[in-house]
DNA sequence: CGTCTATTTGAATGTACTCAAAAGCGGTGG
DNA sequence: CCACCGCTTTTGAGTACATTCAAATAGACG
């Protein structure tokens, strides 16, 4: 079954005529490794659904430094939020992680489907707020737990995705150097 | 004119009847200042309109230490998501920074409320969307920036409410003790 | 005024970073 | 199939940003 059908199934629920309108806003399209989706400073188009394989989102720090958002997996949306939502340039860059098979859906398209299918407003809705709650979660971890802890507590949430990511990629995104990280796991496997 | 109503209309545009029947669904409410409305480990059962005053948000970590997650101002939402959403114990608190007013929304009403008046749910869906956001850029703040750096947004955000924050809610939101953040101050002066 | 909390200041410490270099690993082309 | 190249990971030494603990000072409130 469609895996986006099956996501959405959870939060609403659509008639078969519904399922059919809202897959056809979306495009399928497939991506090689390495494939940059979006660069800081372009306006982000469309919105991303992972059916296969991994994308990551991040910045660039102003010494080239980067700071990894989010990864997406199957099942999970990517995009540059701000840019997505306010159409005007954003600082994010999406890229492909693992070969990628994604759903695409353009601002245009979604603004449509509310109007069409109202439900899905429901749904995102949904999603953003999941979205904003985890992401709430992340920054009272950088605030209250060591690096150490982060790491663990980032094992436990993404166990299935942990070893096929760099670990320059997972030191990003719990907010340290790649060496820092290094070292760190080291001393922690002595314990 | 209504704040609450003000607000809404910049993003949806109800009809009086509908304005009438948002409203019927919150509760003015005082408060003295350090009144806490929500403690860790309690179900956040309202979400809160802050009219007048100034409330924030924050959690307790395992060492006692305080770390501001969200400062509310008149025209501002405020709630721990994470248990609104879900009602289950949250781990954040909710105090009084001010003397306020404030509306409250009750889970079950905001649930009808959405039924009852479906713009609504386009008006918490574009609210959710900007907190999202906002949210993100924060996250993405503290990876990329110094201290320093982040206060300098800090002040230029919050420009309006600096003056009415203790430093130490400031130094906790920004991510550092209000001892550094004391020192931090005493040297950017200087330049 | 006295008490309580917030802020400042100082010294010692720790966590994480920078820079540099070596080692490991994976992919590609000859 | 192997050699080489580029990139990631490891390791080490020195450093910086921020913390902890302690004590003094300043402010706010009853």
């Amino acid at each position: 079954m469609n895996l986006l059908l099956e996501n959405i199934a959870k939060h609403v629920s659509l008639t078969p005529d519904e399922q059919e309108r809202v897959l056809s806003f979306t495009t399928p399209k497939q991506f090689k490794p390495k494939t940059i989706l979006l660069k800081a400073g372009e306006i982000c188009t469309h919105s991303f659904f992972v059916t296969k394989g991994i994308l990551r989102s991040y910045t660039m720090d102003e010494n080239g430094v980067e700071h990894v958002v989010s990864f997406a997996c199957p099942g999970w949306w990517i995009a540059d939020m701000y840019s997505f939502l306010s159409q005007r340039p954003g600082q994010l860059f999406i890229e492909v992680n693992e070969e990628a098979e994604v759903l695409l859906l353009s601002k245009e398209d979604q603004d449509k489907m509310y109007r069409e299918v109202p439900k899905m407003e429901r749904f995102f809705r949904i999603l953003i707020e999941n979205s904003l709650v985890a992401n709430q979660q992340r920054l009272i971890d950088n605030m209250s737990f060591t690096a150490e802890a982060r790491y663990d507590k980032f094992s436990k949430k993404y166990s299935g995705l942990i070893h096929s990511l760099p670990q320059k990629q997972i030191a990003s995104y719990i907010g340290v150097t790649p060496e820092f990280f290094s070292k760190m796991k080291a001393r922690m496997l002595k314990k």
